[in-house]
DNA sequence: GATGAATGAGGATTCATTCAT
DNA sequence: AATGAATGAATCCTCATTCAT
């Protein structure tokens, strides 16, 4: 499963151009979404106060003011990067919202999370600074995206007669889920300095995924 | 064993903050550690790049260009606040040095690493955003420190003829530990927005110990 | 008699304007009327430099860029709005050309003045925000505007074999006038703020225009 | 009667400075005075907004960063700039406060108004600007300032049986007052065009002063 | 006639740092 | 050891204006 809109680099762009040209808007939402796509990637290689609106604009083949045309400011743009990033979360969860709670589900939720991160590490680093610092855009994504899932891994753990975890302990399980899978994906300089690999390359991506299934198993069904 | 850097004109500090001590200063805390701790939890809560050095002088109750008698500039600031932070996981694991690799002691080594991160948790905040950004100090922090300590803990999946992870998912799981155990003392607000605790209060420290205890049992262990 | 600047794309636009008042326009002023009535309000609230074009454009109702189909820019704008303001000066006085110099024409330029800027204070406020900076726009009003009508107001006074004004002094009686009425509908805030009345309601006009006409008086005649 | 810091140029200045040098303020007291000098002297000419920080800086001998160790910011200087403009008006009131209302004292008032404002011009340029935005910082003027003087001159009329003025005209007559007043030193570019003459200098200061006196006169006891 | 996009110039302000005292 | 003053570099942002459509 996908979003639909510009991803890490300017050339995808360059085609999505040719196909806007032959709509009303001639470079409007393309220019926009360039922008999203770098700032995305600076603000999460760089945090928010350690990126420049010049340098995200020069890397989107812009000057900082023609920026101004396409958002508000640096805080509007890096929630617009925020909203867009956490938006694929939301409408998972809207998308499962029928389905009643049960392992199964879970499981399929946390493969789409795992999956989507795995395109777009950056939404992971992005999350993980709003969380370090706690801000207000943080505080959003928190009740309204991880709320609702975090939810349903705790209902999952409580129909599970078998988990390891005691009630009191269940919230620290699903939080330990939480940063594993967004651990993985946010800290991929850390895992490259301990075991010389690169954990976004196609193949550590896909023994992650495997690891995380593995993960969730265990975290569920334990038993000592 | 010592790290090697930050530490410009901190000598002959140290000695001056001696003299002070008897004479001037009120409480015993040198001046230098006064900036240390300041510049630690505002780095840690606001991320290198958003953090001003005037703002750190100013907590510390003298102004920029004085913080300057201390430390050779905001880099080596930066620099040492780390150091300081990480200098009792390498202690750690210079006393532990001798003792042979086995699940005792690493379990020791984790005890250890959980209480003194739920002692300062800033700490953990200044290693999440270090690892995010990747730069160069991290490099050294993860060579230096976390390596040795992971190695430890490869050698006790290693040596465990039940456990669950292959041979190249043991890194993964290794890096999982680190994640939970980090992650849970950095990302307070996230698990504050979640489950309405403050994780860093005294019950839900206590609490927290024990679960990574029982954590790092069912990741060595476990079996389907 | 017509001012000769400031009409740069001004002609052809009222040739268009003519058509759009037939088709689209709905009511009847023209969009470049409703740009110099926005823009002389705010160049009147706000001074020149405080202005921005973008402003003016959008309180008239379309965009910056659009505005320069109407105007060569901030600059003929502005004239343009300084123009309008002060051709109605302009045509009183070519009007009273051909009566000689006497009291009673003095008088009733007075008179005209006084309505004129009583319906419009904007242009009240715009002069003396020339006047405080005495740009070159200003010289222009000066010499072409007010130098005639002082003129008058001199040998008004220089008949008067009664006056109280030395010939060296009658200058300065001249420029009390002019402060007293261009002040009166240009300071608006200063005497609502010492008087809490509005200055520019039809009661305090009226009553401004029957003192306007006494003061007059008593300057041209007053013995000690 | 004067005011005791910098006026405005920079000469003065440096013979300050020379006395400063000997106390244990080097330079500090001087260079805020500078800056004062030259933003009220920008400021009077071209309006707040029409002033740029860094060439207040620039005539002041600095550069723009530094300006910010003596203030706040423009807003701050501004006001700062006002605030020392017309404090000696304020002196004034509370200098004459006990002396009961007269005709006596209000011509004493008068003259010491019209004797700052000749040496300072820049500050009734600095009072019309601000009155034709009708600023919050004008407020405070006109109520802390215009007021008091104002009830002065009311009062004046008041007691005058014989003053052409009704009662519900006198506000006008004393409103007449402070255009002619703040006129003439403020619209010097006005007076110049319209006379050819430089309304400040020392000759026409002393016509204006003879003249506004005789004005006040015949404002306060004129009979038609 | 209108507009979205783009931009060079400039503007206020912050910041890390230096230096004389 | 501390600080006030100063500053170059950089930051975010505004503005007047142009241009293709």
């Amino acid at each position: 499963m996908m979003v639909e809109a510009g991803y890490d680099n300017a050339n995808q762009n360059a085609n999505q151009n040719a196909n806007r040209a032959a709509t009303h808007e001639p470079d409007g939402e393309s220019t926009r979404e360039r922008i999203l796509d770098v700032a995305e990637r600076l603000f999460a290689q760089r945090g928010f106060a350690g990126t420049a609106v010049r340098d995200i604009a020069r890397e989107a083949g812009l000057t900082a003011p023609s920026l101004y045309n396409h958002f508000d400011g640096k805080d509007a743009l890096y929630e617009a990067v925020l909203v867009r990033g956490v938006q694929p979360f939301f409408d998972m969860i809207e998308d499962l919202g029928q389905t009643p709670p049960s392992a199964a589900r879970t499981e399929q939720i946390l493969d789409r999370i795992v999956d989507h991160l795995a395109t777009r590490p950056d939404i992971a680093r992005l999350i993980q600074f709003e969380s370090l610092a706690g801000g207000a855009n943080f505080s959003r994504i928190a009740h309204g995206w991880l709320r609702p899932i975090v939810a349903g891994g705790l209902s999952a753990l409580e129909e599970n007669p078998d988990t390891v975890w005691s009630r009191e302990e269940q919230p620290l399980a699903v939080a330990a889920w939480i940063h594993v899978i967004v651990g993985h994906f946010a800290q991929a300089p850390l895992l490259e300095a301990l075991f010389d690999v690169d954990p976004l390359s196609p193949d550590q991506l896909d023994r992650q995924k495997r690891f995380l299934r593995r993960f969730a198993g265990i975290m569920i069904a334990s038993r000592d």
